[in-house]
DNA sequence: GTCCAGGGCCTAC
DNA sequence: GTAGGCCATGGA
């Protein structure tokens, strides 16, 4: 990318992040009390109503079964049965299990030790672990791990699609290169900028265009969004 | 009743 | 390398 270009990226970046942080004020995310649970939560999201999620955490937080020892040391099927309202729940058994098991192995079920190690060859490693892919990675690193990585997710998308900033399905790769090409490696902002896209995304950018009152809408290309 | 949600894996071309 | 099917529940 030339730097006239990057230029560019950073000030529309910039100004997306300036007008969703008026309206909303900070946003706290991600959710959760413990870096574990912020991990647990990045996996039961997958494809899944937030709401649907918390649920299946208040399971197993009255099971006290949110720990990696308490989860393996469970019966499968009480593992299933608390996370059954997440959906999918017998992949995101094995998915949180396995999670558990290679944070037993590497890092003793340490979260600490966990965020310790240094950022490509961890992603690496969460990469390659079963039901995790690039955005549940991402989740993990930023907010439980505290590692600089830009999150894209499916409003991240629609939101630079409609925006005209990038096509909405430019791989995951590149999406997450754009911003962390234009943006500095700030885990602060990253966190907040991530917050911030779901907040609006939810509140103004489902399946159909709904603009009225977006704080992002007087940032629209002219001839109104884009799919 | 229908649609959809903050993905990821697998298979077929 | 990518398009399509599959996984499951709960709320709108």
């Amino acid at each position: 990318m030339s730097p006239a270009r990057r230029a560019r990226l950073t000030e529309t970046l910039t100004r997306l992040h300036s007008r969703m942080a008026a309206h909303y004020g900070p946003t706290g995310w991600w959710p959760g009390d413990t870096p574990f649970e912020v991990a647990v939560g990045a996996i039961l999201t997958q494809n899944t109503a937030w709401t649907n999620v918390e649920k299946a955490i208040a399971h197993l937080k009255a099971a006290r079964l949110l720990s990696p020892r308490a989860l393996l040391a469970a019966d499968l099927a009480a593992v299933e049965a608390a996370l059954r309202p997440s959906g999918y729940f017998r992949q995101k058994t094995e998915r949180v299990l396995l999670f558990c098991q290679w944070l037993t192995d590497r890092f003793g079920g340490s979260m600490r030790r966990m965020a310790a190690e240094p950022l490509a060859p961890l992603r690496a490693e969460l990469l390659a672990l079963r039901g995790i892919g690039p955005e549940t990675a991402d989740d993990i690193l930023l907010y439980a791990c505290e590692k600089p990585v830009f999150v894209v997710d499916a409003y991240t998308r629609r939101i630079l699609g409609r925006h005209g900033i990038a096509p909405h399905n430019l791989p995951y790769e590149e999406m997450r290169a754009l911003f962390e090409g234009a943006l500095p490696a700030d885990v602060a902002l990253f966190k907040e900028y991530h917050g911030l896209i779901v907040w609006t995304g939810k509140d103004f950018c489902r399946t159909q265009p709904r603009c009225a009152g977006c704080p992002l809408a007087p940032l629209l290309p002219r001839g109104g969004p884009r799919d």
